[in-house]
DNA sequence: AATCTTAATTGGAATAATTCTTGATAAGCA
DNA sequence: TGCTTATCAAGAATTATTCCAATTAAGATT
C-alpha cells in the first residue's frame, strides 16, 4: 500500500488521521531526524533522542521510525547490508553513499522522467515504491584524492 | 573500486585473472546462479548446490557468493531488510520486487540516459555503483488481483 | 476529576542473516 | 614429492531487528 500524506498537514494531524497518538516519543524521534538532516541508523537516533528523552528504550526508537514511517513521515534508506537508516525528505530524490567518508546524501530530481521510459516493464506492472542508489566518491573524498595524488 | 568484467572470458578465466582458483565449490555455486536465473538468497543456493556438492557448508557458499561478487561475475540484491539475493546478469537492469508472490523480476534498460541528467549531483561526485529498484505487483498478481475483484 | 479503554512504552529475550575463527584440506608450483 | 598458500568446514559469535509480557500513559466518557 503506497503511503501516500498530505504536505498542507502537520505530523501531528498526519498521526492523528490514522487514529494514532503522537507521544513525546514519537515527537522527539521526529524532530531528531527533521533536526540534523543526516541519514542517522536506528541506534544514531537512539542516542540523539536520550538527549531529550532520557528514558526511551530502543526498542520505542523502533516503534516509532516503524509508525512514522507507516505514516509517510518518514522513508527507509537500505543500502547493502548496513543497518537502514531513515531520512525526512519526503521529495523525490536518490541516494549517493560515499564509500570513503560513508556519508549519505540526497540527489534531488532534476528532470521528471517516467520510470516507463527509461525501464522496459514486461506486463502490468502496479508500482508502490520505487528507490535509487549511487555509490562510489563523494566530491569532498574525491578533491581529497585528487590532492593526495598530486604529491 | 568499480568491478569491470570483460564479457569475453569465461567464469574461470576471470576467477584466475584475479590470482584465484576456481574450485568445485565456486563452480558449483556459479553454476546456481546461472541455471535458474530466478534472484536465490544464499540459503536457496545453499540446498540448490547442495544437490550437486552435498558436503558443502553455509559458510563456503557465503565465501563463493563473496568472491564471485568481487570478481564482478555476480551481483548483490537488496531490498529492505530482507536477506541478500544474488543475480548472474551482468547487463544493465532494475529488479522489481512483488509484494504479494515476492517474485524478483529484472527489468532491462530501455533507453540509456546518463545518471546526471536524471539527478542532480551537487559537485564532483565519482560514482561506481547503482542499483534502481521498484515494488509492487507483478503482472500476475496484478491480474489475479483484478480477477478476483470483479466476483 | 475519576474511571475506563486502548494504545504505547519498556526491558529483556528471541530471532535471523551474516561474519568470524580455527583447524583441516586441497591446489598449484618448485 | 614436498612446500606454500588458498580454500573449506563446522560451529561460535556478532549484530540488527523483532517479539513478548507487563507497565504506563492518552484520550474519551462519565
Amino acid at each position: 500500500m503506497a503511503t501516500q500524506v498530505n504536505h498542507n498537514q502537520t505530523a501531528d494531524e498526519t498521526i492523528h488521521g490514522r487514529g494514532l497518538r503522537m507521544t513525546d516519543q514519537r515527537r522527539a524521534v521526529y524532530d531528531v531526524l527533521m533536526g540534523e538532516r543526516d541519514h542517522p541508523t536506528a541506534v544514531e537516533v537512539f542516542t540523539r533522542v536520550r538527549a531529550k528523552v532520557p528514558t526511551i528504550s530502543l526498542a520505542t526508537v523502533y516503534n516509532c521510525l516503524d509508525t512514522l514511517t507507516g505514516c509517510g513521515l518518514v522513508k527507509t534508506v537500505t543500502h547493502e547490508r548496513e543497518p537502514a537508516r531513515y531520512c525526512p525528505n519526503l521529495k523525490e530524490h536518490a541516494h549517493f553513499f560515499c564509500e570513503a567518508c560513508g556519508a549519505v546524501i540526497d540527489l534531488p530530481l532534476r528532470t521528471r522522467k517516467r520510470a516507463e521510459d527509461v525501464w522496459d516493464f514486461p506486463g502490468e506492472f502496479s508500482i508502490s515504491h520505487h528507490e535509487v542508489s549511487f555509490s562510489g566518491t563523494c566530491p569532498k573524498c574525491s578533491a581529497k584524492a585528487a590532492k593526495s595524488n598530486k604529491r
